[in-house]
DNA sequence: GTGATGACGCAGT
DNA sequence: GACTGCGCCATCA
């Protein structure tokens, strides 16, 4: 893992989310210019071999599902760590989305 | 070198 | 309004 690689930015992307604060595949791609939302859940599922840790929770799919809840080591573990940041998810989906999404400036 | 896959997004129907 | 298909770019087999 000594090579870095467009990961590291989608990590230090997520990693810049403020705690209770979500973000979204589209806007990490649009923000990092990948160009794919794609790229940004492919580097995302990796991000559990990444140190330090990648709050990867905190990053849902346009819709603001936990569509990556999946991946995690429960499905239930992702919304756990949201509900525990003050998010409200209901269905695997969160409700103050527009409330909680975090978007950069930049 | 080619084919297939992936935690998505958008346009078209 | 809801569903389907295609495209994005990178990595693995």
């Amino acid at each position: 893992m000594t090579k870095k690689s467009y990961f590291d930015d989608v990590y230090d992307f997520v990693r810049e989310v403020p705690h209770g604060r979500v973000t979204t595949y589209g806007t990490v791609a649009n923000a990092l210019a990948l160009g794919s939302a794609r790229m940004v859940g492919w580097a995302l599922n990796q991000c559990f071999g990444a140190e330090p840790p990648v709050p990867a929770h905190r990053v849902v799919n346009r819709k603001g599902e936990l569509s990556g809840r999946i991946h995690f080591s429960t499905p239930t573990l992702m919304q756990e760590l949201l509900e525990s940041e003050g998010i409200i998810i209901e269905d695997n989906v969160i409700q103050n989305f527009e409330e909680v999404l975090w978007i950069p400036d930049w």
